[in-house]
DNA sequence: GCAAAAGTGTTGGAAATACACCCATGT
DNA sequence: ACATGGGTGTATTTCCAACACTTTTGC
């Protein structure tokens, strides 16, 4: 990066450490922040978690988890922070999506916000902390978040809807060991549409990436399914070629 | 997004605006910069514009376009403005690829920066401002940046090629009119990859987002070739539906 | 035995790939 | 005439979509 005061064109600019120093602290009026987007999964449908605002002016509103980011921290770290603090989580999928900086986007002040989401598994960690009404919502009954929110969370979601298509990130919103039609219920609720059950079959079982752990389900009504887990050590060593241009 | 101090566990924890101000401005010690990544075409090579860094500290290596965004500038506007300094350019395609905000990225002080790229006809637009040395260089060329502005180009780099197969972003490097020959090599130099041309004018009819000007090169060695234009207004309206899952 | 979901194959069409020859122009 | 790239077609393969019946288990 460059600094460019106005005006100034002058080729021989070469600034000092000192110079710059003075730039960077008149010129940090803006406040970061982090807004995290957590997806789970359960009873077939796909949730993401949200809390009361506990800001005045939002207070009937949902609205994302997030937090302001500390002077010495690390962006993806303030992330990790977040969902630890409000998830009791650690060592989750957590991606950078997109970061909202308009100017009036926070009745606060100036805050910019770095928006990432995650994937957690809503069976395996109930949630301990229930402040401001933490909870799971369905992704479809999402509407009029507080803030900026409501484009933070379509931005995610849609990034999750593209993402899930070219990569296992499905993988973790699963049991450790699942079934095809637990699988496919997934994918269907993640990306809205109906899928045919022996092509999806076909098509997981072609990639060979799944380990059949000859178990099968239990307490189910009806004839039970082989179970599964993800191959993630053999899909690391795939190559992939993606050449394939179609707008 | 919500503001959590450490241990407040406070269910009925609503903040007036007040508090809310005090927070934002207690926080702000991160100044926030754009850097942008601006790709040209030109002699059947894709290019990028660097200049010199201006800091003593890496005085001697290449550097992205960047600046500080101002407290009171949206960052895409902050991004529009820096491609317009540097090269006289309005309404160009501008997309933002992702955050960097490692602690020690930047000498000067805490900067967090968002990385945008841009494409850019060269021939359209000779560069008028020359100052640090700004000229186009080969991508294939970009080694050892300053600052972390190896890892930012390559991640737009990266995006780019991605992006490119999803979305006709190529036809702004190309002048208005083009021969296919013009937009196999484009795609040829942005992927790295050799294409066959039957199959390609076959793929790029098919989409049939092609017009035919019935005008063809002059002034080539050899047979000219017919010229195109792009049909954004037909593209614009297609409806493509996504789904395909591929690891 | 009945309900409910598991498991399994085939076929036809579409798209991608591989590949070779003639054509138009400038020199 | 020749060098250079423009322009075209076909055969093969691969991938995807559509589609129905039998099996296993719980009740």
């Amino acid at each position: 990066m460059t600094f460019m005061p106005d005006g100034n064109s002058n080729s021989k600019n070469v600034k000092t450490l000192k110079i710059v120093q003075s730039e960077v602290q008149s010129t940090n009026k803006i406040a970061l922040s982090v807004d995290c987007v957590i997806f789970g999964f359960d009873e077939n449908k796909l949730k993401v978690l949200l809390i009361r605002s506990d800001m005045k002016k939002f207070q009937s509103k949902w609205s994302l988890l997030g937090d302001l980011v500390k002077p010495e921290e690390d962006i993806d770290s303030a992330a990790y922070r977040i969902l630890k603090q409000r998830t009791g989580l650690d060592h989750l999928y957590l991606e950078q999506v997109h970061t909202f900086g308009s100017i009036n986007r926070h009745p606060g002040g100036r805050v910019v916000s770095v928006a990432y989401y995650s994937l957690i598994n809503i069976q395996h960690h109930k949630l301990k902390i229930l402040d401001n009404e933490l909870h799971w919502h369905d992704v479809d009954s999402v509407t009029d978040l507080a803030f900026d929110h409501q484009e933070i969370f379509d931005t995610c979601y849609t990034r999750l809807q593209k993402r899930v298509q070219e990569h296992p990130l499905g993988f973790s919103l699963l049991p450790n060991k699942f079934s095809l039609r637990e699988l496919q219920n997934l994918y269907e609720a993640i990306l809205g549409v109906k899928l045919d059950r022996r092509n999806f079959r076909k098509k997981f079982f072609a990639m060979d990436f799944l380990i059949d752990l000859d178990e099968i389900e239990e307490n189910v009504p009806h004839r039970p399914g082989k179970l599964y887990k993800f191959n993630y050590s053999k899909y690391e060593k795939r190559n992939k070629k993606w050449i394939g241009i179609d707008f």
